[in-house]
DNA sequence: CGCTTTCGCTACGGCTCGTAGCGTAACTGC
DNA sequence: GCAGTTACGCTACGAGCCGTAGCGAAAGCG
């Protein structure tokens, strides 16, 4: 299920030779989550990582251009794992989107290093290249599978323009992405089953229909 | 109009002795800035900007715990500069607000810091607070102001129970935020007055109203 | 069996960190 | 004015990490 990710790493030259050693990848991808989440980004050191992985710092750097690039990779696997529930309605598809996002953010390990790499990002192209082709883009597909089912349902109207469409759909992704990010680590305050339900109101009905009267405790 | 910053950098004893040179705050402040402009957060050093800002790298030490510390006093002025203008409607004082944001996160010291700070933040409980104080919580002033004149206006509807509000009020900065972060950092793509637009509908109408029938090219 | 590539290991120069120690400068209170 | 107190500039230092080079051995391929 969690295949196909060799890709993300092909040695410059293909040819005959010693392959790499493909337990050695898995190795580090996991040393380079467990020093995440006890030393933290800036105390997580490549030297570090190959010792708990059991290799040769020399190993890491024929594989990964520098640390930056490493946890892109550590993390962006743990990201594989989101799916969108068919709950039966968009209102809660959304709030599972967002309760399982979040989860995923209350990990030591991805709070440290997904911030930390997107600052990096900013001044490092390559970089923000990699972590949009391993991590961004690739949870799009949540926004759009979701869009579907609610156009399948009735919920959402069509949009023929294509081009608004995408538009519309990176809009979304930016708002419900950027939100529980901001409120998971800017402002550190949890991400429960009442602050979803709240968002996801506002998300569907707008500000006024939040400000007003937001859906009772028990809403279905 | 950005004075009252030296509470932020109290000596821990008070008393009679030679005052601390309040033009080195400030040149170290202007050359934190400069040093993010030119080499990013990663390759920013303590002793390089003591040298930029003409003083020794010990009153660097003498003054702020470290690097993240530092960084954060020294963007946290330029957040300051941020205002509600007081356009006419609710719509247009989001779209005016996200948009000078934006212009703020489009500025190379701001975009490489701001997200390296949080991201240590994770595992740095004080620097946590020192993010919310001087920069967070500060700019939840354009999300009390915008709702009073909303609610002024007749826009939005009062809501008497002030936890309610207060919860509210955190959520809709969470939501603008966030996503203004998310379009410009993660996605790094262009927050424009079409995005602006787009956004506000959103916020405003909820998503049936953006899928539908967005804004015209010219909405008033 | 040669060719190729990877692996583990060691070692290295270079850089940054954060602190200590010193003499000097600036300001306060007696 | 003079002693006390604090900040300043400067130098120096051990420690740690970086990223690379060089070596011999191992693991596949034709």
């Amino acid at each position: 299920m969690v295949a196909g990710m060799q890709s993300r790493n092909t040695p410059p030259t293909r040819a005959g030779g010693r392959p790499r050693s493909a337990e050695a990848d898995t190795a580090i991808l996991e040393a380079t989550r467990q020093a995440l989440v006890d030393l933290g980004w800036t105390k997580l050191t490549l030297g570090d990582v190959a010792t708990r992985a059991g290799v040769a710092k020399t190993t890491l750097y024929r594989r990964w251009p520098g640390k930056s690039e490493l946890v892109v990779d550590a993390v962006a696997e743990l990201f594989d794992e989101l799916e969108l529930p068919d709950s039966g309605s968009l209102a809660t598809d959304i709030e599972g989107v967002v309760l399982q996002f979040a989860a995923l953010l209350g990990r030591p390990e991805t709070k440290t290093a997904l911030m930390a790499v997107v600052a990096e990002s900013t001044t490092d192209e390559p970089l923000r290249a990699r972590i949009r082709a391993s991590i961004v883009d690739r949870q799009k597909r949540l926004v759009l599978a979701g869009r579907a089912r609610a156009q399948d349902r009735g919920e959402l109207p069509l949009e023929p323009d294509p081009a608004t469409a995408a538009r519309t759909a990176d809009l979304i992704f930016d708002v419900i992405a950027g939100a529980v990010v901001h409120r998971a680590l800017v402002s550190a305050e949890p991400v429960d089953e009442e602050w979803a339900r709240r968002f996801t109101w506002l998300v569907l009905g707008g500000l006024s229909a939040v400000a007003g009267q937001g859906p009772g405790p028990g809403s279905p």
